[in-house]
DNA sequence: CTGAAAGCGCTTACAG
DNA sequence: CTGAAAGCGCTTACAG
């Protein structure tokens, strides 16, 4: 037994019927296009009436199949759960591409089911992508080879967040982390700092090597009073009391740790400083390569910066729907980033 | 200049030359399906291995079309825009439905896009819902005909909210507002009240004629100690000071107003208890049919009760998964309610 | 101005 | 054990 709905779909050729005209002739009509122009009025609203009568809505499969688009944006998360949650550090995208799709007049397909489909041969999860018109993507990682072939096939893709693994290939709207990076450690350096510690994911995450290269930069460019800085990699559970005790014995003022979506660098220097007893910033600053998720009440407002995410999710959508209206989008646009807002929090201050 | 990829796809027709088969036996073989079973395993690795030397990739739409059927659900609220905000009363609704959808393997469809069609003819919006292989709806309101329209064919479809305008037709899960509203009399009579204000909406949808059956039903069964209950309708600005004052003055000890997405009841009610410089409990006990959508810092705790929408969502996606794979699924599942959380709150004591 | 026909890339009875 | 054929519901040249 199929597991199809029972209701047999309205077909175009259920409306011919009715409107007795053939099936190609409703096709043009509902299509709108330039050719319907020349159809007779009375057989247009024929088709229309008989259309409206029954209920007809497009199959997007067929149209699909048969025309190449079918009005859907997909928008999928390399995560293993959807990011409807609004805790979820990703939330802000989704509602941003929703927004923007619902503006430019696209529905919006959430490919959220991990396995793919049920039948046999394993296969790439990602193609079942190519079932909208074009996708906006998320994720710290990308899958290189996935991507790959569903660049190689011209399938319409938009990326939140900077990627370089696919060269000039895969159009993106990233986050400035460099920038907004040394940002922060100029803001140390003005407070009085010198000896900064920056503690970032063991993984190298294009935003994390962003986010690091932004330090590096900025500690080296601060000549007229030099600098220190150094980068410490951490799982989250490596850093002890003991090393952070050491750092700050050794005249460290100063720790900036990268906010990610896993928080594993911001947890592990919370959780130690929180063991020595330290305060900020009494026994030393403390700011974030990016936010603070979510602030419990009584807690400090860290001194970090926030990417405007729901704006990158606008500007995905945007180009994505003129890729795919086949308007020419020009490379800066292509690949943009966009800048961060500086937060300055309560957790940094001039070195004890 | 047509937007589809200009390379050509791997089909399975390309798999068939090389290996020498079918395009039938292609199928068969990467379908996976029993029928593959009966495959010389020879012709199944020879079909195997010319797919991984081409790098096929089975196109979605067209199995889709094939198949009958898209693993697709769609959501559709009848509101302007999308609840895609965490703070709109329907947002816990969507993450629900999302979160089950993953799980039971569909791609959720958002319908976000309000004028529907690009093209030509001003359709009935809801038809495009049927582009979905079923979908869920809410809202305060549904509209009838539309609605009727998509059932009488056999559309699957499930509403979260209770509905009574399609008699057994239509499918829902909603809470039990009638129980829960009960329960709110009853836990004021306890605590000593004896004349208790129902301030409602105007219109009469259905979760409002729910609440208000239970504030009149437990009214009526507390004849052990007789209880006052009157029923206030308000638009949100017709509830003046003096009115309350006269409630007040008249030895009403208790409000309880209606929460519902408009918020207009029980913001009503609160504006003019400002007004008077009211303070609960102490000049009288207030509570909300319904619960407090944001509490800013600093503001009590209303008690009223909460429905567990995500488990609604929940529900309602699995009600019409298993509509969709055929199974039965009887009566009392198919119209539910679940019940609701009482929450006692900051804002109910004894009376005055 | 309209229709017959081919074709998009699959699945699925049905033959043999 | 395998293949020819019909068909899913559309779009799009191409005829007339």
């Amino acid at each position: 037994m199929s597991a199809r709905p029972q209701s047999r779909r309205i077909r175009q050729a259920d409306i011919a019927r009715l409107a007795g005209v053939s099936q190609t002739t409703v096709s043009l009509v509902l299509a709108g296009k330039a050719d319907a122009a020349a159809l007779a009025q009375e057989t247009r609203s024929a088709v229309l009436k008989a259309a409206r009568q029954l209920g007809y809505v497009a199959d997007p499969a067929a149209r699909r199949l048969a025309a190449g688009r079918n009005n859907l944006l997909g928008l999928h998360t390399f995560m293993p759960a959807f990011p409807v949650d609004q805790r979820n550090p990703y939330y802000p995208f989704l509602v941003g591409v929703e927004e923007e799709a619902a503006a430019q007049g696209y529905d919006l397909l959430l490919f959220t089911s991990a396995p793919a489909t049920g039948t046999g041969h394993r296969e790439d999860p990602l193609h079942r992508l190519r079932l909208a018109d074009g996708c906006v993507l998320i994720g710290r990682h990308a899958p290189v080879a996935e991507v790959s072939a569903l660049l190689d096939s011209e399938f319409p893709l938009v990326y939140i967040g900077r990627r370089e693994e696919f060269g000039d290939r895969l159009p993106y709207v990233g986050a400035d982390y460099v920038t907004a990076t040394a940002e922060l450690v100029r803001h140390l350096h003005m407070l009085g700092h010198r000896q900064i510690v920056y503690v970032r994911e063991t993984d190298d995450a294009v935003a994390s090597l962003d986010r690091e290269r932004g330090f590096r930069e900025a500690i080296r460019e601060l000549d007229a009073a030099p600098a220190g800085g150094s980068v410490v990699r951490t799982n989250g559970s490596d850093l002890t009391a003991d090393l952070l005790r050491g750092w700050l014995d050794g005249g460290v003022t100063a720790v900036i740790a990268e906010s990610t979506d896993t928080l594993a660098a911001e947890r592990a220097v919370q959780s130690v400083a929180a063991t020595l007893g330290a305060r900020y910033p009494t026994d030393f600053s403390f700011a974030l390569a990016g936010s603070q998720v979510a602030r419990e009440v009584g807690e400090p407002i860290i001194t970090g910066y926030r990417s405007l995410k729901r704006e990158m999710g606008h500007e995905a959508v945007r180009v994505l729907a003129d890729l795919l209206s086949g308007e020419h989008v020009s490379q800066t646009r292509r690949q943009q980033l966009l800048a961060c807002t500086f937060i300055e929090g309560e957790t940094t201050g001039p070195p004890p």
